[in-house]
DNA sequence: GCTTTTGCTCAAGCTTTTGTTAAGGAGTGT
DNA sequence: ACACTCCTTAACAAAAGCTTGAGCAAAAGC
């Protein structure tokens, strides 16, 4: 789930898009003005900040700079209206992308997107990612999101193995033969039950699946959420 | 083997690159010019087309604007130096990843592996549809148009197996031989009883079919309405 | 038009599959 | 040998799916 936060004064507006961006999935927190989205970004550590223009305590190039001095995250930056110039001067001074108000939550979803994506590909070279998960079998990590994942060895190469078929079902014996090699004798059971610590270390469980949906009578699917 | 084609006006970073890449195996194709590469994709339907943006005879947004329109190929766009505001632009505008020029071969690759592996699971191969039913044996998942079908395996198993006779009268003998693999022993009402939960998620009844057609004295076809 | 055959649907009971936890054992490094 | 992680197995609980039989509806045959 994408974190996004989002500073805008006028409350209206500010209910408005934070519904609409959290009914599409994300995770949304919003600040009413500049101090408080300063503090709020800092301790919550949000994927993306979308940032309004004309705060009533703080100028928006102003607001930027502080952001920036504090924290990386991506910030998109709401402008009034097609000022292109203010526009460039803030992308200048730091912003990933902008939109133009009033904007359509698509709108301002293709830009989310965008800007993760960015970020997104500069990492390793056949680093796989699926959703939120970043699996990277040169150093066998896994992260998801920011937090490294503490795996087992069974538990990453049942992780990776899964990432490289994502969507397609896998079934138990499967994954027998090519994470444990044994294509006989092994006990599916024990796949079971890799993958419910799989799926805790996640933060799922199988009655509430994100990532590891199972297909019942037939196997276990990777899905991005 | 993947087919690359790759659309750069300069003559000489052209063959440097194209060489590059037929020499770790891909399939290379050229083109000029916009105009020459849209014929290309649309004739020689390549795996991944590479767009070096500031063709002397479209700009780089309508060219994939173009593109779009007459492919679902992914594109991989190549941007001069670090030319953030129009790299955002074309993301947005349907580019799937990009390059920063001067690039590295072995960054392209990188790019390339990462924007098939992401189109593999879209799309999906094998995938049949019957009217509004799309199946993927794959993930095992079907829909109904938008709509996601809940089925169970067995039931998912009966409509695949019909699908893939589609048109053709089945017998509910060779439906249990085939789903429920017991030539003998098995009783057809059990098949009765799947067909009419099939016919319950696909929005139809007996009396008023759609995909299900009843062969009285034979079995049942399924048919696009 | 009546009988017979075939097909449809419902609901209850049963089997199989899966999820999760906990306990023990093998292997590794200190 | 000790502490450690990791893997396997067993056991129970719960869920999902399958089968069955009966009643009713529809079609075919006479």
């Amino acid at each position: 789930m994408v974190k996004v936060h989002l500073i805008e004064d006028e409350s209206e507006i500010r209910r408005l898009v934070a519904e609409a961006l959290a009914r599409i999935g994300h995770d949304v927190e919003t600040s009413a003005t500049a101090l408080e989205g300063l503090q709020q970004v800092v301790s919550t550590n949000p994927d993306v900040v979308i940032l309004d223009l004309g705060l009533p305590d703080l100028d928006g190039g102003e607001m930027l700079k502080m952001l920036r001095a504090v924290s990386a995250v991506p910030v998109i930056v709401a402008t009034a209206r097609d000022d292109d110039s203010s526009a460039i001067r803030l992308l200048n001074a730091g912003a990933d992308d902008y939109v133009v108000k009033p904007y359509s939550v698509e709108h301002l979803e293709a830009r989310i997107r965008a800007v993760l994506r960015r970020g997104l590909t500069s990492p390793g070279e056949d680093t796989i990612t699926v959703g939120e998960i970043v699996i990277e079998p040169g150093s066998r990590e896994a992260r998801l999101g920011e937090e490294t994942l503490d795996l087992s060895p069974k538990e990453f190469d049942l992780l990776l193995m899964l990432a490289e078929k994502m969507g397609h079902v896998v079934t138990k014996r499967e994954i027998l033969a090519e994470v444990w090699r044994e294509p006989y004798g092994g006990s599916e059971r024990t796949v079971d039950v890799h993958l419910s610590w799989l799926r805790k270390k996640l933060g799922e469980s199988a009655s509430e699946p994100k990532y590891l949906q199972t297909v019942h009578g037939v196997g276990i699917k990777l899905i991005a959420p």
